[in-house]
DNA sequence: TGGTATTTGTCCGTATGTATC
DNA sequence: GGATACATACGGACAAATACC
């Protein structure tokens, strides 16, 4: 599984960044000194730089260099969002993890499914609802569709668990985009039955919709966080 | 003031996109196509596909094609987040907006402030609060602090119009970099005095650390939401 | 002040690999 | 197997912003 060049240069210089081989402020060595270290085209150092950028870990600024502007501040500890899977940041975090579902069914989807997940109607889905808890506490509650043409034999035992894993494993499909919306909306007696809202009055609110790397939209989720557990991190430039 | 390339055939994608030129889960023309159509070198199209699929517009697939995944479902109307100001926010969506300064004094940073801030200790700032209404409601308050020696100048009348405009327009700099965090916390006493909230007894606090074209620092905020007002979308891919 | 070197930004052409149809 | 399509990588040329002397 050979990697990338690009790939293993971006990770390299992240790797540097963050043990403050290149300090926080500090210019990265040129282009053309980075191409004779990795003895590559300048085409590739650009391309790993171009994601460190993305990653708001460096800056660059024309005639002058690409600045690290990387500080650490335990992104990597949280950092709910991305896309990644309630198993996968639990394990990450050390934290210890349970899913119960409390609705499994199967329906086709109606205008009114249609107007609020964009699923076409008359396609088949599974719909879920699942809570998940963290160190034993209920912390959000899942309200899943998934297209049943793509999450083929889905299960309650699987839901459990984790539904990624076996799409991952079984059926060869994976997440490739995820487009999601974050709001704050006051709880419903439904949050106050299964979550531990700890005073809240109000949950955050992320509605997911979820492409295969075949385009095609194959899940549609509302999971509704107890707002005490939910951390996002983002970073955005302009120009 | 000469567009680059790719931005152009960016844009045009983009704007085909959106106009249903090209339809969701369409395939685009082939990169060799497009070479064509905008007489071009294969990697000008490249690197505007590439934007367009940051952006969660298309997604591609090797030896298959890119495919149209956009959907409208109104990002632009609201679309919180991004390096915006609350002032341009306001006008895109035409709504009537005014600030006030409840706050406004210079000083020294000391252990204690840098602690939160990540400005270094000894350096001058201006610190602010600012409570923002909008049709009428306060909906934000934020707690800035700028570095005197990139924001120059600042008075409380700036404040209340744009602080971005003057930066802009009088001091030649720019945000460039955007780091943010989000949590939701309990409102605070001040909170409930100055912010409309509802009944919610909770704020969305987004941490702001903004970065000028230097690589400096330059400001840091704490903008505290009320919950009702708050929308913010984000799109992520993987692999 | 001004000219030169350095550094990033854009663009082109070509070759090769690999997944899909 | 062959054609098509995207992915990676190389190398070169010139422009534009900045730094240096």
């Amino acid at each position: 599984m050979p990697k990338t060049k690009y790939i293993e240069i971006y990770e390299d210089l992240k790797h540097k960044i963050e043990q403050n081989i290149y300090e926080y402020q500090q210019l990265l060595p040129s282009e053309n000194t980075l191409v004779k270290e990795y003895d590559c085209s300048r085409n590739t150092v650009r391309r790993a730089i171009g994601n460190l950028v993305n990653d708001g870990y460096v800056q660059t600024k024309h005639g002058q260099g690409v600045r690290v502007i990387y500080q650490d501040f335990k992104q990597n500890e949280y950092m709910f969002g991305e896309t990644e899977s309630f198993k996968e940041f639990a394990r990450r975090n050390h934290k210890q993890h349970e899913t119960k579902v409390i609705l499994f069914e199967e329906l086709t989807v109606d205008e009114e499914i249609h107007a609020h997940t964009l699923i076409p109607v008359g396609v088949e889905v599974y719909h879920l609802k699942r809570v998940r808890y963290l160190e034993g506490k209920p912390v959000i509650m899942d309200h899943n569709y998934f297209r049943k043409d793509v999450v083929k034999g889905l299960t309650a035992e699987i839901a459990e668990d984790s539904i990624y894993q076996y799409l991952d494993r079984e059926l060869d499909q994976r997440a490739v985009t995820a487009k999601r919306k974050m709001v704050v909306e006051r709880t419903t007696e439904e949050d106050e039955t299964y979550l531990n809202l700890d005073g809240f009055n109000s949950v955050v609110v992320v509605t997911s919709h979820i492409f295969n790397s075949d385009g095609v939209m194959f899940e549609h989720t509302q999971s509704r966080h107890t707002p005490g557990n939910f951390v996002f991190f983002d970073q955005t430039r302009r120009k």
